[in-house]
This record gives C-alpha cells, structure tokens and sequence, in this order.
DNA sequence: CTCTCTCAAGACCGAACGGTCTCCCTCAAA
DNA sequence: TTTGAGGGAGACCGTTCGGTCTTGAGAGAG
C-alpha cells in the first residue's frame, strides 16, 4: 500500500475488481491484468519456473483469454521484456537519472546512485534482461535475442551519454560502463549491498580517465 | 577429439564403453558417468532446462542407478557444482593464471587474458555459478546459496592476490575486481568478444589507482 | 430481440517432469 | 558355490507443463 511501490511494479494498479459477486465480464481488459501478472511473476521467479497456470491464477482471467491474447507462452515472454523495458528503463532508471542531475558526466555516476536504492529494496529482482538472457543460452532463440536486444537499448542510452560528455570512443566506454553495471547487478544478487558504490567508484576512475585522455 | 578439449570439459575421459554388446555393469563407476553427464548438460543448458532424462540417456545409467547415487536432482546439482569449482575454478582458471605469471599484479590482469580466450570458444558457456544463482533467486534456495558460496571462493583467489600485490583493502578491492569480471562474463554472453579485453583495460586502471593511493 | 464478441470456468490432451519399484544379470568376495 | 552389491532396463506413479476445446453468462450493436 505504501506509495513507494515497486518502482518496478505495477504502474497503472488499475486492478479494480468491483467487488465480490461482481465477476464476469470484469473490468479492465484481460490483456492487462495478464502483462501485469506476468511482469511480477516472470521478474521476481524467471521464466521457466512460472508456468502459464501461476500467471492464469494471479490475473484472475481465463485460460483461453490467454491464449486469445497472446500466441503462446513465448510470445507472452516477449511482450513481458517490452514492458519491463517501458517501466524498467524508461520509466524508471532514464527517467530516475535524467530528473537527478543534468550533466552527462553526473547522470552516468547517478545510474550508480538509482542502483544503490535498487539493491536496498527487499523485492530487488535483478535485471530481467540479464536473467532471462542467461536462462536462454542459445544465441539463436528468440527470447534470448530479445534479452540481449533490450540489454543494447540501455547501452545505447549509455552511448548517448558519453557522446555528449565529449568521450572520443563513446562506444567503447559506454561498453565498459555497462560491464560495471551488469557486474554490480550480479553482485547484489549475491548479496553485497555495497555493490553499487563499488561500482560508482570504478566508473568515477574510468571516467576521469577517459575525460584527461581526451 | 582435439587435444585441445574444453578445459571445463571432461578431463578423465574414460568413457570407455569397452565395445558394442558388452554392456551391462559398464567399465567405469557409473557414478562418475553421470557426473561428466551432468556436468556437460548443466554447465551449457542450465538446470531447471535439464532433465534427469537427459542426464540418464547421456550417461547411459539406469534411472534407479542416478538415485542411488544421488537422493534427489537437488543432489546432484549440489555434485555438479562442487565438480564445477574442482574443474573450472581451480584446475583451470586458478591453474592457468599461476602459470602464465607470478607477480600477483600480473596474474589479477592475467584473469582477463585467461578469459578472453574463454569467450573466443565455440563452447563458450558462461559462469555456472553466476548462472545458477540466478536460476535459483529465492537466497534461501540451497542451490542459490552454493552458488553464491562458490563465486565467494573465487573471490577469495582474488582478494589473495590483492593481499600480495600490496593493496591496502584487499577485500574491497576484490570485490571491485569481480564485478570486472562477472560484467565482462554476461557481456561475453551477450555476444561481446571483446568483453575481456575491456574488463582488464578498467581493471589495469582499478589496479595503478589502487597502487598509487597505497 | 437477436446476433456477436468477450470473458470465466474448467474439462481435457499428450508430453515431460522428478521419483519409486521390480526384475534380471554380472561379478567379486566369502 | 552361494550370496549380495552394483548396475541395466523399463514399467509405473502422481504432478505439472503448455496448449486446446466446450459451455454458458453478460454486454453492446443492429
């Protein structure tokens, strides 16, 4: 109930409901009490350990209104990693970034800062890009490319960054910046809470590096 | 059939079969055929994708044979990751960097030459610790846990290095260098080959930094 | 009023899951 | 020679998996 919320989660927590009795023919559309259901079910529990049956039961809608929504199980995957893009990304660590501080410089050291918030949370999840990635191995399925896709989104961002904070290889480092990130994710999965600052550090060498080579 | 061999492969090759027909109480004990089973399929496909099935029909082993050995798949996950440690951590990449250098500078960098000739395999299959962990993110997950022990033990190899190299917080500056490392690995998998090559430009920074400051 | 569309409920499907049980063979130690 | 452990083969168990199909209730449009 607090309004902190997942920064994560549920972002329109329009689950009505109407009360008991009501039913049938419920409120919202399906198709979004069951990206909703999937979202906390595939980031917190990955995907293979929840089965089609959890995300029925959770979003209170019928089997077959699944199936009229989405193809099949790896199709509801998919639009998963867009919306965990939308709210993860977007809405929440751009936009958690940009609104801090302004200078490119600053804004790749505040991911470092968004981060340390992140990994104090009790739901801490870790990045469902990574973990469905690495769930997929074969380079050539399609929710591993979609992971890794959406993982080149956020360097993009990364890239973006350096460029405008007058970085020669903005590639490059925006590539080894990532590294950290992806690093102190992993890191705080283990369990160390530091895990962003010790990132925010390493970073903070590497830009000041970057910035007196060029 | 190269002698070239996965270093995480197998490495007593045994798998003798002693001809066509002979069958039945096979050569080797079948303990070790299903270990070298789960080894394989584990590492590459990770294990809620692996089924006992799986690792029975690569082994050759009767069904009843694996649950004698092992009580439960549980179990035996446990065994692969011990095997995991004794094969990748410390035969190979603990090996490898003691015997390219000595100085303990040296062989932090030496870490990521080590990997970067990991990433160029066709095998490459990532961390299985890194992977298991977050195959399995309930922290009290016992599977969780040896893998979260296990990147622990590696972290242990590198504060080691960092104790003799000089380095004043040891601890701290172990934990840095992981991230290095376990970001360089996801990038690696993400399709990067040049992930190592970056992890030890940031690290040598990380490193003369840390040396200056002592 | 009827036609159509959406949805809940849930029976049902074949396959795969982890795990148990029985039967029989082989080989080595007693 | 007997015995018993180790092992192969495979039937079998209950459960869960992803996915299909049917039924019937409600609601908007004609």
């Amino acid at each position: 109930m607090g309004v902190t919320d997942s920064p994560l989660g549920r972002i329109a927590g329009a689950a009505v409901g109407s009360g008991p009795g009501s039913s049938t023919t419920t409120v919202g559309n399906a198709r979004e009490r069951i990206l909703e259901a999937a979202y906390e079910l595939f980031s917190r529990w990955g995907i293979q350990a929840v089965g089609v049956d959890s995300i029925i039961a959770r979003s209170g809608v019928a089997r077959q209104t699944l199936y009229r929504h989405f193809s099949s199980k790896e199709d509801l995957v998919l639009a998963f990693l867009e919306r965990r893009e939308d709210l993860w990304t977007k809405a929440w660590l751009q936009h958690e970034v940009q609104e801090r501080v302004s200078d490119p410089r600053d804004r790749l050291l505040a991911i470092f800062d968004v981060f340390d918030e992140w990994f104090q949370r009790p739901d801490f999840e870790g990045c469902s890009f990574i973990n469905v990635m690495l769930e997929h191995p074969d380079p050539t399925d399609a929710i591993h490319r979609a992971g890794a896709s959406y993982l080149a989104g956020i360097r993009h961002f990364l890239e973006d960054l350096a460029r405008r904070a007058g970085i020669a290889d903005a590639e490059g480092f925006a590539r080894e910046w990532h590294i950290l990130m992806k690093g102190s994710i992993v890191a705080a999965q283990e369990g160390d809470r530091e895990a962003a600052r010790r990132g925010q550090k390493v970073g903070r060498m590497l830009l000041r590096s970057e910035l007196d080579a060029g």
